[in-house]
DNA sequence: AAGATTATGTGATTTGCCTCACACAATCAA
DNA sequence: TTGATTGTGTGAGGCAAATCACATAATCTT
């Protein structure tokens, strides 16, 4: 079912020509030049399904801009279990904290499928941001964005109840890749169901009782284990 | 038990002139005469204990700085119930945010005791910016720890796990506000039990019941319900 | 100082999720 | 294509924490 892809080896894969610096909102506000010189400094890498982009404890010396694909951010708690903090789709970016100071990543990044990533060298960003201050304040609302993003996580999770996570969950993926169509939103899963519930704290037989539940109740429809359609939207919109 | 304090009208009731503004990281790098600016913009309020100093809603249009006293930050679950998402202790700050553009607070900021809030109003941050670009760095700097901060508290009630968020929580308090002695370390609570298991998603039964076994453990002491004394601090360490 | 209010500890009961177990489906690798 | 691996759904049972209930302690208020 998976359409292959057609990867070029050069220049960005999704616009067609240059490292898609444009679609990335924190250089969304740059001028041509300015993003000549972004795109000049950026590598881009090609990752594999599984694929480990930073490791736990590796220095987190860059910027790192999903290109195309997805990647996930996790942690481990202390029986090793996987907790995911970010879920990051194209045009996402993290570790705009390393431009401050030299850090060891806090959490494995990981190509939850086929991935393009670029980073920029944090040496380099230094450099940039020296002779473009202004880009200081598009780093600072992409952090913004982060600490939004980890409140909301945090108020779902703690409420301890898996209805209440389950709507969270989903409300963020229709929020971050849910397409409309005439019958509903359909939310293409780069996920498993054990994603899922690592990253709100419950167990994949959780998830999967929970989703099969509000299936029975009309509330969205597995179409297939990559593909949900959601019905009443209302209902995830409760938060 | 709690002593009275003596409540000067101007200036910094913890240094004895300035507002405290040396001791704040976010000012820690400036001069002389940046810190007698800062101190020029600054307005400071007093509030009584559960007081709201901020609310939900609410325009935030400032940064918000501890200059003696603590406050929580609190969000509400569908149910109502009570999110506490950072815990305020003198010379800690919030509102960076709000900098960057008009926003509405996520929380209410509830003062914990009697406190002394400085705030600095958006307008003029803005402006001092403006001349002194590089606190822009400590303000990302700031960020980062909130970031990492909640990053902490994702993981510890992702878990699940009741003794690990108990560990998570008064590992935390150890960290923020504890006090070296001979026999271990005390902790002065500004939170209740309920603030507490508000804190890590538990109930305030929970709590009560973690401590009383931690005690029985000899683990910890609990002095009265405002003073813990830590005796095995490596049993919270394992985090 | 006395009463009212708020906070705390602890027992009894309920409940929802985790754990374990296993069948079946989907995907991967050569 | 085939077998191996990884993912998924669902039942049964146990258990930790929520809930409910109440006595007592601490703290506010005037």
């Amino acid at each position: 079912m998976e359409k292959t892809f057609n990867f070029p080896t050069e220049g960005c894969i999704t616009c067609g020509s240059k490292l898609c610096t444009k679609k990335v909102s924190l250089f969304s506000k740059l001028n041509e030049s300015q993003l000549n010189t972004i795109t000049s400094l950026i590598e881009r890498k090609h990752y594999k399904k599984g694929d480990i982009v930073l490791r736990f404890g590796d220095d987190f010396d860059r910027l790192y801009i999903v290109n195309h694909g997805s990647l996930k951010a996790v942690s481990y708690n202390e029986e090793g279990k996987e907790q995911i903090l970010y879920i990051l789709n194209e045009g996402d970016r993290i570790g705009e904290l390393s431009l401050l100071k030299k850090a060891e990543s806090q959490y494995d990044l990981v190509a939850l499928k086929e991935s393009f990533v670029c980073t920029i060298p944090k040496y380099k960003f230094d450099e940039f941001i020296k002779n473009n201050p202004e880009v200081i304040f598009a780093v600072l609302e992409s952090t913004h964005e982060k600490i939004t993003s980890l409140e909301k996580l945090v108020g779902a999770i703690a409420s301890n109840d898996g209805d209440s996570r389950l709507r969270f969950l989903i409300n963020r993926l229709i929020k971050q890749s849910g397409e409309k169509r005439a019958d509903g939103i359909i939310i293409n899963l780069e996920l498993t169901r054990e994603d899922m519930a690592n990253f709100v704290g419950v167990t994949r037989e959780t998830v999967s009782r929970k989703l099969s539940k509000l299936a029975d109740e009309g509330i969205l429809k597995i179409l297939d284990n990559k593909q949900i359609l959601i019905i009443d939207k209302t209902y995830f919109e409760r938060y």
